[in-house]
DNA sequence: TATTAACTTGACCACCCGGTCAATATAAGA
DNA sequence: TCTTATATTGACCGGGTGGTCAAGTTAATA
């Protein structure tokens, strides 16, 4: 068992909050495991006896980056099967707000990752995400396919991949500009499913 | 007058080259200044002679960069002022295929700009290049608009975004896929093509 | 050629990094 | 309570960083 596991609750908060504020922070390469403990309050000796190395400690908290938006996804998908594709674009991106709002750390990891980053195994990693967003975006378009609400002789590989450019830049800017927010969230959530609405007729 | 332009021309281009190499491989804060005077061929105090700080080194690259980055794109611009929008916006991703094909590192650094990255005064260079890329893809839209080609009544912040975010994510994945490139190229410009043709109209 | 000015060099500085490990403090078992 | 096992600590290591500057080299001037 995991020495990192067998800790007190709280003492694990403490160290995953000081990671989580490290990496959001810094590039991974930048990132700095003394900065981490001096956060955490603990000896740099026992973080290095929790997580092995650094790359294991950031492997640790991109899972709960990961699992944490898989589960606004699941329940954002489950909540709208029974909608109407333009409704069910425009909830998927009301999500992705709510995410960002709720974890702005968890984004900017999120981000991070997606948008260059030398993380150790980006490759892998990277490609782990993209299958993630066209598996997900992949069973929307389909389903709209399905219910003749876009064309269905339309190449999906294609489809997925405008959809999860513009969906991951809206969310970008939204992230970054949210000091004073310069977007009319509403505005922005009808420009895109108009775009795509018309777009894949 | 700055020492550097001082230099003979071949040994600013042996410097050039080996910064444009090192930022092109790592990040701004991982990038290293031993590495540029070792692979330059030089010392180290006659680059830091010549650019006082690792930033100012950055900024002279950043500015050759995105120059070249301009004159293709007010080539493409130019040569494509009479041509219909369809055929216009092809063009336009063509000629920045051909530009990661012809300048396969500054293309890097481009990305690494974009997309992430702690460069210093990020903040102000990646404005600057929005505003680039805002008032580019902005004439060429206010035009397709003149002509009656998409429709006079878009938001055209809006439509700039949503172009920009397709041209710049497809110029990404196809960069970085540039080993044995699995991107039909046709296929993807007729693809990216309808999609804005029909989505705007 | 002698003297001055400009350029070039690399050893050196303080600092920070990820990671280690002997010493110490704590908890468990007798 | 004493002993053993486990968890925690932080000084320390080798290595890399951006940046400096006295000393040495080259070029220009007289």
């Amino acid at each position: 068992m995991n020495p990192f596991e067998k800790l007190p609750i709280d003492k694990q908060k403490r160290i995953v909050d000081a990671s989580i504020s490290e990496f959001a922070n810094r590039d991974y390469e930048t990132a700095s495991m003394n900065k981490v403990v001096e956060r955490a309050g603990i000896a740099k000796g026992s973080l290095f006896n929790y997580f092995k190395t650094k790359g294991s400690l950031y492997y640790h908290i991109y899972h709960l980056a990961i699992g944490e938006v898989k589960s606004y996804l699941r329940k954002v998908r489950d909540e709208t099967a029974e909608l109407p594709f333009e409704d069910r674009l425009s909830k998927i991106v009301d999500s992705g707000v709510q995410f960002i709002s709720d974890h702005p750390r968890l984004a900017r990891i999120y981000f991070r990752l997606i948008y260059s980053a030398d993380s150790p195994d980006r490759q892998k990693i990277v490609s782990e995400l993209q299958k993630l967003s066209d598996d997900y975006l992949g069973e929307i378009i389909q389903d709209a396919m399905d219910r003749g609400e876009v064309d269905s002789k339309l190449n999906k590989t294609q489809t997925v991949f405008y959809l999860d450019a513009v969906l991951n830049r809206f969310l970008k800017e939204y992230h970054e500009s949210s000091n004073g927010n310069q977007f009319d969230r509403d505005e922005w959530v009808k420009g895109i499913t108009t775009l795509f609405i018309k777009g894949l007729r």
